[in-house]
DNA sequence: CGCTGCCTTGATCTTCTTCAAAACGTGTGG
DNA sequence: CCACACGTTTTGAAGAAGATCAAGGCAGCG
């Protein structure tokens, strides 16, 4: 009962601190918003991009840094967060390649709200938010695709919020990592593996819960046979067994 | 002591469910996202919408109806909301005159996550949404101007998050009263009204708290002598007494 | 092999909810 | 114009969920 096998999450062999070049023109080329863009189109794009890579745990940039870029995250996995003095932070948005961060905005003078911080080696692609704003606005459609992008981030944002003051941890915790499954799983032979390093720390952050608390409820999770989890990394074994926890007493979403 | 006028807020005096007709095009030319359109282009826009009025309490769509429009809110108050079955349910925006809501999103069948109920007489412009993405679609302008607003509410729904996870039912409540005097705020004799109709309940929907909990903190406010308050109406006689209270403990924002 | 950093578990304490009931304000109908 | 009735607000007391404080245990690494 108490066997619990090593990290079954692979650990980037290369240091990918530099992005490879095929890997950046595959990104950029498949970055949803520049889908339906010409090759020519895209190659001018993909020269206002510069690439930086980052360890782990490195901090790209932080919470009120005047705003400068946009990101885009190549590869590996960046979480954005917000502080507290009281260190109580708050994960909000965990990214992986092809998803971007930092600066939509106009004004000029703007902050960062959040800190973005690397989770695993990573390599991100960055354009001067004036230059990607100049091509949201010669190619409408990618406008657009990027606005339903921040749409939807929207909705879960409120979606959280919705459940920060409506539920318990223990149904907050059975949905991120349902959410969490949906982004990240991959199909092992003992379930659904979350793949990403994953404290109890990360998971108190994303639930608005204390470490203690995550990790009980993870404890109880696992004394169920709900999920199978060690240092910084689960796995969903009983997916619908979570989805009841979480949706129970409500229906929709 | 005990001595509480009654509502300072003025009711509509006239049923504005009929917007009038230039009320109708002031708002639609004032709208920030059309700013800088000639004014023939708006006066086309202006052929896509519909207007239509509801009355106080009224519900303009629920959330879970098939999302097939965008409104703008010409006059009035709108809120919207999200539901649980338990009754817990969130109040996310308290919309004024020139904001939108409803649906902005490309996909065709998809459902308003939102209830939107009118919290005053209200009057609101509704277009198509395929309607207004090709207007979009055709002025980037407008389309980066509302990349922006949705940006922003994403900010703002970031923060609820964040107070949700790591701030007492009393800091949040200041902090809404503060940023409620921010956007509805008018001057008075005594204080900053925030005029707009507002009950416990609201509050403590917006907050995440219960009616009782919201009713106890109002009360030691009021005994502190930072708010002056009755029948779902709020005026700030101390804004920086309540912002001490929203921020003590933190520093930025 | 022992160190460091995660993770776990227990006991206590605080905040907020829940349940219950009373007081008050507002608009309504007599 | 007054009084009643309803919905809002207030207050109290008891209970629960989760935070906090405090040890220990375990995994992986040098």
């Amino acid at each position: 009962m108490k066997e619990r096998r090593k990290t079954p999450l692979i650990s980037e062999p290369v240091p990918a601190h530099q992005c490879s070049i095929d890997l950046r023109l595959k990104i950029i080329g498949g970055l949803p918003f520049f889908a339906g863009l010409k090759p020519e189109e895209i190659a001018e794009i993909n020269r206002s991009f510069h690439e930086k890579g980052f360890q782990s745990e490195e901090t790209i940039f932080f919470a009120g840094d005047p705003a400068s870029h946009l990101y885009v995250v190549a590869d590996g996995r960046v979480k954005l967060m917000r502080h507290t003095v009281a260190g109580r932070d708050v994960l909000l948005e965990l990214l992986i390649p092809g998803e971007f961060f930092g600066s939509l905005s106009a004004a000029p003078e703007e902050e960062y709200p959040e800190t973005a911080v690397a989770m695993t080696p990573v390599c991100v692609l960055s354009i001067d938010k004036a230059a990607f704003r100049a091509v949201l606005s010669r190619y409408p459609s990618a406008a657009l695709k990027v606005l339903d992008i921040v749409g939807h981030r929207l909705q879960s944002a409120r979606e959280m919020v919705r459940q920060l003051s409506a539920f318990s941890v223990e149904k907050r915790i059975a949905y991120v990592l349902l959410r969490l499954a949906d982004k990240l799983g991959k199909r092992r032979s003992v379930g659904l593996l979350i793949d990403t390093p994953l404290s109890r720390e990360d998971l108190a952050k994303m639930t608005g819960a204390t470490v203690e608390t995550a990790s009980r409820v993870m404890s109880a999770f696992q004394r169920q046979g709900l999920i199978d989890s060690g240092r910084q990394w689960v796995s969903l074994k009983d997916r619908p067994g979570l989805e009841a926890i979480a949706s129970q007493d409500f229906e929709l979403e």
